[in-house]
RNA sequence: CGGGGCGUGGCGCAGCCUGGUAGCGCGCCUGCUUUGGGAGCAGGAGGUCCCGAGUUCGAAUCUCGGCGCCCCGACCA
């Protein structure tokens, strides 16, 4: 490769030339999915597959610290379930699969393939509880869902993705309010903990809520192209279900009542969005707690390295090891140390090690940071505890970065004029004053593509009148383009 | 679902207009020399030209139909 300013990585359209194509070639090039024979559906590889594993480990351990337990709920669902609810088959009909056929049999009734599992969870509830002592339940389930979705992304939306549902049943309205409100919290601390990932949590307007929820709260994360990303969602579900699954129970007071419900999930979408929120024109950066190899080492090769670095290269991957840092050692002799410095850049490693004869008379090791590129000589004594540091160091301004970014393209717009010369340009949140109707927003949605990710939890009043309308606002709300 | 673009060794593409031996770069295999930011030389393997019909002595190329993918718009995690 020629000296200079050229790009490290040469295989990737840069991200500011073409942001869809970028995160298209992210995808691929660094083997996270692929496009597989089904339309609309993708291939989870191994990289992309670990990296859903530790998102998975610790969302998990935070559903379980919060009382909730695991469990697995049938795939297809009878119509006559999924018909009951009359907002949730409105909200759901177009984008389910049918089964038809089992074998060469016409079946009496058919299925779907759940596209979400409110109604084949309900049936079971009204079988499990009766009485107030059977409440809450919280359970949560892993699986995979199906919608049939006419444009499809990798990872952002395919006709198959795995997710987590939470399913819960309470006694009153207010717990499950509260509920919904500490599974949306959850969600916030576990994308901007782990995933570095900044996030508004908020409620959705009536129009964007889900199909059949009393109340929809979401995160909504910011990309690096500037549209929002609905990174999770928390429904208090009210009664709805309850009452066409017939949940009921007899209460403290003798009465039969019907639970409260709420349901809540979080998708491999939200490997799209660490993607989006954190790569560059060199590729995938991870955030260290959900990176599969938070280090690597390149060996140099030099003479016979093979008795001079490798060792003392081991020597380095057992001790990271044995401190409980995910190491990989790159000792492939049929790729030079650039090509590999290259690709595990490309692959978004956070750490990179290089080890060679220079290094090693002096007793230290060049450290170097994925997101920034600086270069540290670091003395091997104590290495491990240093690479920890330095992990905890990179996890930290990776949300530092990301919520900058976040503040420098989130504005206010006070006036039409000014929302609609914001929306010109690619301005990411939009704060801005609305009447709460849907009249407004429906038309600024069709005027701009600009929709309302959420609304401030905490309800405070508006900051001037509806920027469509000019009545009195009713609350601030956040616009953004969306995926 | 509308508008546009593209389907040719694993990947990226040329060839198509004007029908006649399938080609280039990267990757892959073997060997030697190398290795501190995507190494060099030599030799080699690898193809239903997306699928199906049609026109023709002859189709990657022309015609019709289908499928898939990408991008931009209406619905969704």
């Amino acid at each position: 490769m020629p000296a200079g300013r050229d790009p490290f990585v040469t295989e990737i359209t840069p991200r500011s030339e073409d942001f869809s194509r970028w995160y298209t070639d992210v995808v691929r090039r660094a083997e996270l999915a692929d496009y597989s024979p089904v339309k609309g559906s993708m291939v989870i590889r191994p990289y992309g597959y670990a990296i859903w594993e530790l998102m998975q480990a610790s969302l998990d351990a935070r559903l379980k610290a919060t009382g909730h337990v695991n469990a697995y709920f049938p795939l297809f669902i009878p119509e006559s379930l999924l018909r009951k609810e009359a907002a949730h088959v409105e909200g759901f009909a177009p984008e389910v699969a049918w089964v038809t056929h089992g074998g060469d049999e016409e079946l009496e009734e058919r299925l779907v393939v759940r596209p979400t599992s409110e109604a084949i969870i309900g049936t079971m509830y009204s079988k499990w509880i009766q009485s107030w002592r059977d409440l809450p339940i919280l359970i949560n389930q892993w699986a995979n869902v199906v919608r049939w979705e006419k444009v499809t992304r990798l990872f952002l939306r395919t006709t198959e993705f795995l997710w987590q549902e939470g399913h819960t049943a309470h006694e009153t309205e207010a717990e499950a309010e509260a509920e919904a409100l500490r599974m949306l919290g959850v969600y916030k601390e576990f994308a901007e903990r782990e995933l570095a990932m900044p996030v508004l949590d908020g409620r959705k307007t009536e129009s964007e809520k889900f199909a059949g929820a009393k109340v929809t709260y979401s995160i909504e994360a910011l990309m690096g192209d500037g549209r929002a990303l609905q990174a999770g969602t928390s429904h208090n579900l009210g009664q709805n279900f309850a009452k066409v699954f017939d949940i009921t129970f007899q209460a403290r007071d003798k009465s039969m009542q019907h639970v409260w419900q709420t349901s809540w999930g979080m998708t491999t979408r939200l490997i799209g969005g660490v993607i989006m929120t954190h790569g560059d024109d060199s590729g995938l950066i991870l955030p260290p707690r959900i990176a599969p190899h938070q280090t690597v080492i390149v060996p140099i090769p030099r003479g016979n390295w093979r008795e001079t670095v490798l060792p003392r290269a081991r020597e380095i991957e057992q001790a990271l090891t044995a401190a409980g840092v995910r190491v990989v050692l790159d000792d492939r002799d049929v790729h030079t140390p650039g090509w590999k410095y290259a690709e595990w850049e490309m692959r978004g490693v956070p750490l990179r090690i290089e080890i060679g004869p220079r290094d090693i008379a002096q007793s230290q090791v060049m450290l170097v940071r994925r997101d920034t590129r600086d270069k540290s000589p670091t003395p091997i004594d104590g290495l491990a505890s240093r690479v920890t540091a330095l992990l905890g160091q990179i996890q930290q301004d990776l949300l530092d970065r990301a919520l900058r970014f976040r503040n420098e393209h989130t504005m206010r717009a006070g006036s039409h004029d000014e929302f609609v010369q914001a929306f010109q340009g690619r301005p990411g949140f939009v704060v801005a004053p609305w009447c709460g109707g849907d009249a407004c927003e429906a038309s600024i949605k069709a005027e701009l593509q600009a929709t309302i990710r959420n609304l401030p939890l905490e309800p405070t009043p508006a900051s001037g009148d509806c920027l469509r309308c000019g009545q009195p606002g009713q609350t601030d709300a956040y616009f953004a383009k969306a995926y």
